[in-house]
DNA sequence: TTGTAGGCGTTATCAC
DNA sequence: GTGATAACGCCTACAA
């Protein structure tokens, strides 16, 4: 029941605490013999070093903060998923909270992982988010902040991130190359930058092939739920404009809103017109029609994101200089039968 | 950047340590006087009491580690969700761990939480576990456990759970009732607890009808991935029993499996054939056509679970005696167009 | 090679 | 009402 400490050991083997906690830590100027006798009863006790002595003394958690806008989300899962794996094969653990969109939340957890102590923060903004006090105070406390995924153009930090424009770009390059004339854009918010990001991309594709861009075929989720605005804002174009062949919608959510709708209204997806999807969560295969969609990252951008977070940690305890990093991960399109 | 701590306040207001201390905790025996005084500066100096040392000493941490499966996955995401939450309200953070479905994993893993010194744990078992020792190690070292969804029946603690027996049964006895005369069971595995009392509430409810039970009627999964076993289970059943009319899944994921396989065979759905799920996961809603399953609480599951920790936890505190609870949370059918 | 002593920041006990 | 003092368990100069 009780915990066994340094103390205990050093008490019943007649050796200092300190020659203890160097045994232990593979210090080489503690005597074979006595190592040995330390390490055994260390065993045979089933003695561990109480982590928060020594996170008091050192400084380190071995913890990790991460913030997300929701768990509930296929793509935030499996990043969550990838910086639970990757943190624990170096030792450290994740605290994982919730930002639920709003900036508020945001500041107050921050907070609470700097009073936490943790050796350093992933964040994926809220949409709500373009102040950047928040981050700043941790930085200021020491504590190393990496973005992935919904980042801030202006906070100073490593990013890990996909590139949007290009990826918007890309589909809808697809779209057009494959005959599709007037194509509408189901998403273009102004927050946050990834929206901003694929609505450019959808831009430039369209400058591209020398079509005008025409704001009326932008379509902007009105309530901020991705599948019923989809299904709300397919009925309203379909009202609108007649004649679009396509739709580049910006989540695979909003894209099977509006194959939703299309279905009970029977149209048919692509033959009377193509949906095109982005993120490639796992139900955008499994629809019918089989959405076409931009593959992300995922799992990959989380590993990835704590490894970068570790090297800057790692840096820092060593006083040496740390040159922040922006990774573009790849992005693909998958071409399925909605379009 | 330096953090300011209780020592500077003392020192700076020439009052002792424990003065200070005390004024900040609200406590009674400090003259109105000099609280405000104290109250004021460490306002002013954004004073914040460091969590590590005061955990050194009170052996609470505010902390409250979470084992799951995997977190990529509808329903343990939002139970998360509800844990996450809820913890927040009482000040606590989760510290958030994945097994895999690996018994050593999660071993290891209550074990870094035992270091963590987490105030408790909830977890969800893998699929492989059965011995419990782990988790008499953790309630050994004071750490009380609540199991919640996966339980183990040999493990006294609380648990939060759903009666999985009674919702299959329901969900058999409306096949039966709608006319349906010959069911197939998706699932059958002998691990977790659960699919055997989806089973047997399969079993049951024939029982109840007079319909002798038919243990070849019963598909079990041999790969562990719900969806292609759902497929190629379909597959299998198409071509050794031609005459059954309804499909009773465990999981939505193999029920979606098998509506995929229709339709790739062009089979009707529910006029040939009949699907019913069980979770009710977003998809399940879209999909076409859309399935009936059972409703399982999830993100309140998450929070009771959290309550019914922060409860024990509590007790513990102040050494009164705590009573495990057991908590049955009621599912509901939900009838769509697959039945 | 080993041990001593002090400190990390907080809380709790007990005098005053 | 206030303050000294000793823990909590570990780490690390520095001394022996």
């Amino acid at each position: 029941m009780e915990k066994v400490t340094i103390n205990d050991l050093s008490k019943m083997l007649k050796v200092s605490k300190s020659t203890i906690s160097k045994a232990l830590k593979g210090y080489s100027d503690v005597s074979e013999k006595t190592r040995k006798r330390i390490v055994k009863l260390a065993k045979k006790l089933n003695y561990t070093p109480n982590s928060i002595a020594s996170s008091l003394k050192t400084h380190q958690t071995k913890t990790l903060g991460v913030i997300i806008p929701t768990i509930v989300h296929h793509f935030f899962s499996k990043v969550i998923d990838g910086m639970i794996c990757e943190a624990e094969k170096h030792g450290f653990l994740i605290i994982l909270l919730q930002s639920d969109e709003r900036f508020d939340l945001e500041v107050k957890q921050i907070n609470l992982l700097i009073q936490k102590q943790v050796d350093g923060i992933l964040i994926s903004v809220s949409n709500q988010t373009s102040a950047v006090v928040h981050l700043q105070n941790a930085i200021d406390k020491g504590i190393p902040v990496v973005m992935f995924d919904k980042v801030l153009k202006n906070f100073n930090c490593s990013k890990i991130i996909i590139d949007d424009k290009l990826a918007a770009f890309e589909a809808v390059d697809y779209l057009l190359n494959k005959g599709y004339k007037r194509i509408a854009h189901f998403g273009g918010m102004l927050t946050p930058q990834n929206s901003i990001d694929r609505l450019l991309g959808y831009k430039n594709a369209l400058k591209a092939h020398g079509i005008e861009y025409d704001q009326r075929l932008v379509y902007v989720n009105p309530n901020n739920d991705d599948f019923n605005d989809g299904f709300y804002n397919a009925k309203k174009m379909l009202e609108e404009h007649r004649d679009i062949d396509a739709i580049f919608a910006i989540t695979d959510s909003i894209a099977i809103g509006v194959l939703k709708y299309f279905e009970d209204k029977n149209i048919k997806v692509p033959e009377q017109i193509a949906v095109f999807g982005f993120s490639n969560w796992f139900m955008s295969s499994v629809i019918t029609p089989s959405l076409s969609t931009v593959n992300q990252p995922n799992f990959e951008m989380g590993s990835i994101a704590v490894n970068v977070l570790l090297d800057e940690i790692h840096c820092k305890e060593k006083n040496e200089a740390f040159a922040f990093k922006k990774i573009v991960l790849p992005t693909s399109l998958i071409i399925r039968k909605s379009t």
